[in-house]
DNA sequence: TACTTAAATGCGACTTAATCGCAACTGTAG
DNA sequence: CTACAGTTGCGATTAAGTCGCATTTAAGTA
């Protein structure tokens, strides 16, 4: 199974909890937020934030906001990026990037926001 | 004045909140947060979150939340994107990147996270 | 298998950002 | 000066996220 390796690979007890997040985030498959989430879930809202901060510690999943005010959540699988859409507001991953680079920085997530391919075409 | 041109060039009349806002973000001019500044502020607080969705309807202000999971605003005087260091936490305001684009987005803000010079060069 | 213990959990209280309805107020056009 | 739409203050409300503490559990060891 894929939890248990992920599991062990970073030193974390392997808890129902832990497990039911897991599996809700590899079915998921993108970018979730808890309000998404919340129905489902049979642990402790702290802890889910706890489970969310101890995987972010350890690099299994990454998290930003979105325009509706929502953090997101979605497991690292590949490092990419996202584009945020300013109308639909719809998440999309991005193939990684690999043109992105800032001179003396290390660039390590990036965010893009605008207008997406869809509603782009709608306005014309 | 600067404000009462920004205001009128909207269409939005010039209230004393408005006026003592716009202050605000013209002196700061860089991305702040309510905790940062809620207790300079006269206006009530709701008045201010109004103000603030009504700014950003209005292309006047953008906003987007950084590693404290604050939301940061800040006047749109020229587009750039930003850097959050995933260490230190800083915002630094980016000198537009113009060679941004993906094909068949319409780009309009950037966020990178990563590691700042200053983190980068402390880590060596 | 039973024992041990550090780590994880559930629960309830708490903090704080953000929103909302409503009555009172104010900026601006005429 | 007046009228009225738009704005504000206030108080209540919602919801994300955090915290302390008592209880439970995973996993290593005997
Ligand atoms: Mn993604
Ligand atoms: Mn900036
Ligand atoms: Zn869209
Ligand atoms: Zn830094």
């Amino acid at each position: 199974m894929q939890i248990e390796n992920i599991i062990e690979q970073k030193n974390l007890k392997l808890t129902s909890a832990r497990r039911e997040l897991l599996e809700i985030l590899l079915k998921e498959n993108k970018p979730i937020c808890f309000e998404d989430i919340k129905d489902k879930l049979t642990m402790n809202k702290a802890t889910f934030y706890r489970n969310i901060l101890k995987f972010q510690s350890n690099d299994m999943i990454n998290s930003f906001e979105s325009n509706d005010k929502k953090r997101y959540y979605e497991l690292q699988n590949s490092p990419h990026s996202h584009f945020i859409c300013n109308i639909c507001n719809t998440i999309e991953c991005l193939k990684k990037i690999d043109n992105i680079e800032l001179e003396g920085y290390k660039v390590m997530d990036v965010v893009f926001k605008g207008i997406c391919k869809n509603c782009l075409e709608q306005s014309r």
